[in-house]
DNA sequence: AATGAATGAGTTTTCATTCAT
DNA sequence: TATGAATGAAAACTCATTCAT
């Protein structure tokens, strides 16, 4: 696997130390960014509401844009890590998209300001490391690609091949669109409800005809 | 109807010379923000750009926001233009939808910077700003709203009543993301691919048992 | 003769606006630089010292290191036009240095301590002001450099072609040496002293043999 | 002799021990400073360099000026050395002269930077500190003083006594200028050149009329 | 109406020094 | 003795906004 990571070079050498206390910056930072945006918050802020004094906090970061970096990452990895444990192989394929297209929409419900967070800050990160976020967002989205390909080849999802990668995306944009559309559907529609058709429409097209929900590809 | 624009007081007395005043400071402004973001684009700049000294400038607006939100403002009357356009009520729903949903992804690929731009600068504005834009984002979506109600009535379209909503926000989702995905998609997509297969997608769903797609409901 | 000045952009258009604010600034530094050298004096206190708001400094130049180069220029143009004030045409070339060495140390002697901050503060310069800079110390020490040329001339100057350059730095470097070891050379000379004996030791080695001084190259 | 020169503290006891740090310190500080000088150069970078931790070399200093102070030190010390080495009382005063001022030249042409480190940075050091480095410069001087009175008694220099101290200062300062001059002087001469055409400046004033160079006072 | 010089609070970042281990 | 993480005061510079002309 290719290295999926910038690495920001940090004053401190324990790594051990590193880790720590970039998790108490990222976690005071989120708080923050979700408040007032990127923009609006300051680096003293940022070190205040994470506990550090501002120069100990430059120990572990470069700039102001390395914290939103270190944000970004790790909104990411939480959100890969929820949509990863969803997957087994032990499942058949359209099980698997089944549980992980609900898993997606329940993590966006919970992540919900995270995700609009990613969806609107990232293009202020400088272009490298916005590069990196973006690569981290198409790999999230090629686990459902994934479960797809594997639903052709079980015969379980009925996909056109060059349409895979569209309908990655789809599932991607209708389940993060609960986040950053939430504020007109959520007035018609509660996360269940969401839930339910927005996985009846997608799954309309998926499931091979003649193959009805909950069959295992019967009688035919 | 409501009322729904805010008015941003102006110095300046004669209302035909603020229109063109503030056209001048939006198409600006518009350049700049799409190329370095409304937070790094400096009112110095936007004067500049748009040829007025900032003295002027400020005649027209109170703050800088105002130019955000005036911006906003252009570009979802721009689109509402745009997809307002495409539907006749001498077509039936079915055939208005199509004609739209195709106008919304030709619209969406040509403002594609725009799209992106209210994507992720909307967040900046100052909260009762910030609802005239989100309002307006639904009377969009209401466009597609309406033809489906009119395709339920007609026959043309088949829609769960309660899905109606969401079916709208969906088109409009699936029709913005190429803006906002683009740096992925069009990687494997050109944006007849995308249309095409995307189209196909949204009505394969709404299009009545049956009926198939060219047909006038008949029976036959 | 070639442009020997670098143009410090300025965000303010009048020229002659410019050019009085950049007066002030200078002023205001110079003290500053002299008690404090230019790293320990901060932005704040060059603008309170020449009486404009941080602001409308930076209106006028960019950044600090800027101010170091105008004060270095406004040096050297102090410098050099009391310098050349001395020298006229109708003296022959060993009168006209008489009176230029002469008046090298007395303007040293009240410039003194801005000839030391041009000494110690130059290197502080960013590589292309220092340039310009330096240009400037040659330009002044070819005042001397011509008159030595003259002097070969009209025969009342006895140097060797070869030790003309050399000579004229000689001169610059006495001159100056009364300011910055002023520490040491105070304690035994004064201004007067310091002069009459240097002056002798440079035209022991610049008078033509047998034309003893007074003398106006005369017969025998 | 008076006491010359300054004792920093040490928390550390071992006398050796910090002879030997302090000599790593300074030897890492002077490379920093040339290229970069002092201002510029951070504690934590000349830490680096001279391969100590930050915490230990505080141990052997008390504040970043003290390793300027350091720096002069070293610096005045190779140079008096250097200077000393070529004085030999079993010489005539003038030959012993000629020797150390081709030295000076020498010696200032091979430590160049360091010279010029000494003239820019000495104003950086704090009023006492400083006080100490011009007594050695001072000191440094009376070598060449030395000379010209031991020249004065045994008849093979004629000085005026009053001007004693001032060619003494006027030999270092024309020695120092091929070092704080080389910008200028090397375009046009080269050490040897210099050496030879300053020294025949200087001792043409200094040899007694009617002794020429070489001779030891001959036929009188 | 138009202009653009003036303002100063606010921003990010640095770095000499300390001190617990 | 040695280490290096922690500190926070202080620095340079920016920029939205105002207001006299």
């Amino acid at each position: 696997m290719k290295q999926n990571s910038h690495i920001i070079p940090s004053v401190v050498k324990d790594q051990r130390l590193i880790a720590q206390r970039r998790q108490q910056i990222v976690e005071g930072a989120v708080r923050l960014f979700i408040q007032k945006g990127f923009h609006k918050t300051t680096t003293r802020e940022i070190a205040k509401e994470c506990g550090l004094s501002i120069g100990t906090m430059y120990e572990y970061i470069q700039t102001k844009e390395d914290v939103l970096y270190l944000v970004c990452e790790y909104i990411h990895t939480q959100l890969e890590q929820r949509l990863r444990e969803s997957v087994s192989d032990s499942d058949s394929a359209r099980e698997s998209l089944k549980k992980s297209v609900k898993n997606l929409f329940d993590t966006v419900n919970e992540m919900s300001s995270l995700i609009v967070l990613i969806y609107q800050e990232t293009k202020s990160l400088p272009k490298d490391l916005m590069s990196y976020v973006l690569q981290k967002e198409e790999e999230i989205t090629r686990i459902f690609e994934k479960i797809l390909l594997r639903g052709m080849e079980d015969g379980t999802l009925s996909v056109d091949a060059d349409s895979v990668k569209l309908m990655a995306h789809n599932i991607m944009v209708i389940g993060q669109m609960w986040a950053f559309r939430r504020w007109a559907l959520s007035r018609y529609y509660d996360i269940e409800e969401y839930t339910k058709r927005q996985m009846s429409l997608i799954f309309e097209k998926l499931i091979p005809r003649g193959d009805e929900d909950g069959n295992r590809s019967a009688s035919s």
